[in-house]
RNA sequence: GGGUCAGUAGCUCAGUUGGAUAGAGCACAGGCCUUCUAAGCCUGGGGUCCGGGGUUCGAAUCCCUGCUGGCUCACCA
């Protein structure tokens, strides 16, 4: 599609004496549509060039040569340079291009690998609402990078190692004749879980007896490894269930475990640089001259691995395997520190300089409870199954009161409950907070995942009623001038740049929120407008806007991990 | 205490390298289904953009400072 920003650029870089790169960053989008598509600010050149930024933009205007079949107009207002896209221009290039098979895909990502770290759970606790995030954010950002044509590594780092396991491995050893852990298996871990850490709390000597059950655990102990596997084996099972509800996938599921035998080499490399050093029986790393000023342990006093250590060798591993040009993590904001630590540490390992910078932390913000935060020891979480069920049991129960005829239920009201707690979770700032209201959460009216369900549904009940769909090229595009039509054929030229913006920031939100511009935009357009109409060529153009929103409506969705039903 | 992130309408939040009159949704009040799905559309009231300085032609946005809250600060992950 023509680039209107570079073609802008381009003319008004023949006028002024500024690169095209930084005329086409000067240039913004004006927040109400009758200022133009494209606005140029001329305040910054007044002082250069000693005019005021009204007569630098009287001259701009005089001296441009635009093409109008390309650029309407343009117009000075105040010290600003407007821009008019030409209407029959951008609906061309915009319903041209949507029609074909492979709208929306892109290059920009071509040869370059992105592996992105997500979900992570830990085995052998509850799979609680805390998780949603890490797993619907990262799993977003792994559908629009491939998008973009990267090639893209999805990973879920599980939690499957760490005393953690040790203290579960003890508490197994004390009761658990006392559990039924085949029948509920993670239900009845957390019990144990929750049970030893009351002990470790009251009794050190039991505490280290846990961190010793690890340290047999990484050393191979076959009693310790027969119980850790089980473990992981039931939790993974339950795990699969909450995955299959989201749609989560997976390309590698290597766990912390996976990297117990990468570890010594990791410790290797270090002891050679020098820089690792004993402190109160520990190996560690000082950051002290990196502004860091807590140090990072790589071996802990009783020889036994960390989570620093584990992280170190992944990047090891990921940096050879994949050969990746950017290495997102998503986690939540607690482990800002650690990221910050393990990363500088990377620079130790003598990897080529490409891996140290594609390593980005993504943190996001935490799931609260309205009373306070969510611990599993504490055992006050809400689990995302829980969340899921009911999310989809609200659905069905409005499809009843609204819908009681409509077929496949069941099947609807799945797509429209899981897409709704989906888009809540996306819709936000990653870095934000969020309290967990079931209400708000569950809330399936104005800026939700079911009102872009809806619209998209409206589109595909139209176009159903038609029963045809006309060419790109036989639409008289002025037909589609008026404001409403518009303002849709405008969003969806945006879109490439949208998804664009949404690699940039790393923030699914962006799409969400797009995703809610173009179903108000088509809602107003539906209401103001008839679709099927006398005339036909009025008719043909609104279907294919129609069809156009329904397209992007379903890909922007899909992007976040949300189906579509084709009727609701 | 150090580091770090945040503070915008009653509530939940948008606000693009600084740009034109600070915007949505929820809630509230009203209007719109004999018509392509009302899970929708339209109209309305609502603001010390946490306070105070500074930079700038221009600040919710950048800098400094204070206040409030979250997270974190060596053998959890």
């Amino acid at each position: 599609m023509i680039n209107f920003k570079q073609e802008i650029a381009n003319k008004i870089a023949e006028v002024i004496q500024l690169e095209k790169e930084e005329l086409e960053n000067y240039l913004e989008a004006p927040k109400d549509a009758k200022n133009g598509d494209y606005a140029f600010p001329c305040f910054r050149l007044a002082k250069e060039l000693r005019k005021s930024p009204q007569q630098i933009a009287q001259e701009i205007k005089e001296n441009i040569k635009i093409d109008t079949n390309v650029l309407e107009k343009v117009e000075v207002i105040g010290g600003y340079l407007n821009f008019y896209v030409n209407k029959e221009c951008i609906t061309k290039e915009v319903l041209e291009e949507i029609e074909k098979e492979e709208y929306g895909k892109s290059e920009i990502g071509k040869g370059k690998n992105i592996v992105i770290d997500y979900s992570s759970p830990n085995i052998a606790k509850p799979f609680h609402i805390g998780h949603l995030r890490s797993t619907v954010i990262g799993g977003s950002l792994y559908n629009i990078y491939k998008q973009l044509g990267y090639n893209t590594i999805g990973i879920n780092h599980l939690g499957d190692y760490g005393t953690q396991f040790g203290k579960l491995i003890e508490g197994y050893k004390l009761w658990g004749k006392e559990y039924d852990i085949e029948k509920e298996p993670i239900n009845e871990l957390t019990k144990i879980y929750i049970r030893i850490n009351q002990a470790c709390k009251e009794d050190e000597t039991i505490l280290n007896q846990c961190r010793d059950n690890f340290k047999k655990l990484e050393e191979g102990d076959s009693y310790c490894v027969e119980i850790w596997e089980k473990f992981k084996t039931l939790s993974l099972k339950e795990f699969q269930k909450v995955y299959d509800l989201l749609g989560t996938k997976f390309d590698s599921w290597n766990g912390e475990a996976f990297y117990s035998d990468k570890m010594p080499e990791v410790i290797e490399i270090l002891e050679k640089t020098g820089k690792l050093i004993e402190s109160q029986g520990a190996k560690i790393i000082d950051l002290e001259e990196q502004g860091i000023n807590t140090p990072c342990i790589i071996e802990k006093s009783n020889g036994s691995s960390t989570y620093a250590t584990r992280d170190l060798a992944a990047i090891l591993y990921r940096a050879r395997t994949y050969n990746y040009d950017k290495a997102l993590y998503l986690t939540s904001y607690e482990q800002v520190l650690h990221f910050k630590q393990v990363f500088e540490v990377a620079k130790l390992l003598g990897i080529d300089d490409k891996y140290i910078k594609g390593l980005q932390h993504i943190p996001f913000g935490m799931v609260l409870l309205p009373t306070g935060k969510m611990s599993t020891r504490e055992g006050n979480v809400v689990k995302l199954e829980e969340l899921l069920t009911e999310a989809i049991e609200r659905a069905e129960k409005i499809i009843e009161e609204k819908n009681p005829n409509l077929e496949d239920k069941k099947e609807i009201a799945k797509k429209v409950g899981i897409g709704a707690v989906i888009f809540n979770d996306l819709s936000n700032s990653r870095v934000k907070d969020e309290i967990f209201e079931w209400d708000q959460i569950l809330n399936f009216q104005g800026e939700t995942g079911p009102y872009i369900q809806y619209t998209y549904v409206r589109t595909k009940s139209v176009l159903e009623k038609v029963g045809y769909l006309p060419k790109a090229k036989e639409i008289k595009k002025e037909k589609l001038f008026d404001e409403y039509s518009q303002n849709i054929i405008k969003l969806i030229y945006s879109f490439e740049d949208i998804l664009i913006q949404v690699t940039q920031k790393e923030e699914p939100s962006i799409l969400s929120r797009y995703l809610i511009d173009v179903a108000k935009a088509f809602s107003s357009f539906y209401n103001e407008n008839k679709i099927i109409t006398e005339d036909i060529d009025i008719q043909n153009a609104r279907v294919f806007l129609t069809y156009s929103v329904g397209k992007i409506l379903k890909l922007g969705a899909s992007l976040l991990g949300i189906e579509m039903p084709n009727k609701m």
